[in-house]
DNA sequence: GTCTATAATAGGATAGAC
DNA sequence: GTCTATCCTATTATAGAC
């Protein structure tokens, strides 16, 4: 049960193929029919247009995320839920990284893609506030809990935007998945003076850990 | 010497104004020509396309940004240096957010403009990094040395995007002056977990300052 | 489901008169 | 410096045959 695409999902693997490897904007929906060998028409016969395609792709990735991040309250420790969260984000990050490196234009576009994910964003944050208080209440954070919702913000805005800086500061090289996971150390960083004595070994262990993975050779996963 | 303004300088500030309101994608060589009264061939005679207003627009920025920002290391406190360079640096934001609402976008359309951006941000870097050495120095901030590079990047990051961030958060409603200015918190807080009890109160102090802009309603500033 | 052919725009840009 | 007129091109999208 690998193969036997329908051409449908051919076109959606296709656009996010193109979509990461040459920027959503510069990618039409001719460009996307060319690369795939069928005819123009044959794409619109499967979707109105390219917002249509755009709007399928943040539908998987939004399965993909509900699918992969643990439920929360369960028995693990705390800082694993955060470990697991970052993981997940940064991972699918790579995987739609095109999504990231352009966002606010994608979204200005598309007002009805807009407002889906704005209401995932909600959800998102309360995932992270959720993710803080129990950080808090295991002795891990000493965050005042009015400063909480506010840091919630934060650590989405570096994360939702790791990925267009990283564009912004290099022209030149085209971004690859070590790059996208020293986005992990910039989180960690954010968490570091709040974290207590007690807990700062397992943060400088986590820190280790991503600095591995954020110094290899991007090696592409078998996505 | 208000007015006389060459119908090429008239050109920028219109672009400035129709990009600020309907965002930069939005706007064509068209609507600028049409919004001056003027042709499109008389756009051209001055421009050779949208992208060399755009550089002229940058270089303005620039200028500005350049004249507004105090020398470092001149008598003041340290703590005062970071208020001018917020000051400076979020009013030009303001003035200029179209800019930064689509910035990923632009920049990857111009490869000149890329490159003075980088060069631009590289000094910005380094202004970041003074500041921060400066409230170390101070005894205002505990920041370890070896973290302090990294943490510019972080508030450059949180500054850069914070327009965007505010963009993808709100669907409906466009950004004011006192939304943008909701930014700076964001940065203070940033500083917060590491302000020395000594620096506290100062800290609070300016939260404060900057509570009360951005909470008023956004009232033009005579630009 | 898929193709070919083609229409409809819109946006960017220039030539040449004034 | 400015205008009018126009052209070129890329992109989107559809009609109708197979």
């Amino acid at each position: 049960m690998e193969k036997k695409l329908r051409t449908k999902d051919k076109i959606v693997q296709a656009s996010i193929e193109l979509f990461n490897a040459q920027g959503e904007r510069a990618v039409t929906t001719n460009h996307i029919a060319a690369h795939l060998g069928i005819s123009p028409g044959n794409l619109y016969y499967h979707f109105r247009n390219k917002e249509d395609i755009l709007r399928h792709i943040f539908k998987e990735y939004c399965k993909l995320l509900d699918s992969r991040i643990q439920p929360p309250g369960d028995r693990s420790e705390a800082l694993d839920a955060l470990a697991n969260y970052l993981d997940v984000v940064f991972e699918l990050m790579w995987r739609f990284h095109f999504f990231y490196a352009n966002l606010p234009d994608i979204l200005a576009r598309d007002l009805s893609l807009h407002k889906e994910y704005q209401a995932v964003q909600e959800q998102v944050l309360q995932r992270v506030v959720k993710i803080l208080q129990a950080l808090r209440q295991a002795g891990v954070l000493e965050l005042p809990e009015a400063d909480l919702a506010e840091f919630a913000h934060t650590i989405k805005l570096l994360v939702t935007f790791w990925i267009s800086y990283l564009k912004t500061q290099a022209p030149d090289k085209s971004i690859d998945q070590a790059s996208v996971y020293q986005g992990v150390l910039k989180v960690l960083l954010l968490f570091k003076p709040y974290a207590s004595k007690l807990a700062q070994p397992r943060i400088q262990q986590l820190q280790e850990h991503y600095q591995q993975l954020a110094e290899q050779t991007a090696t592409p996963a078998l996505v």
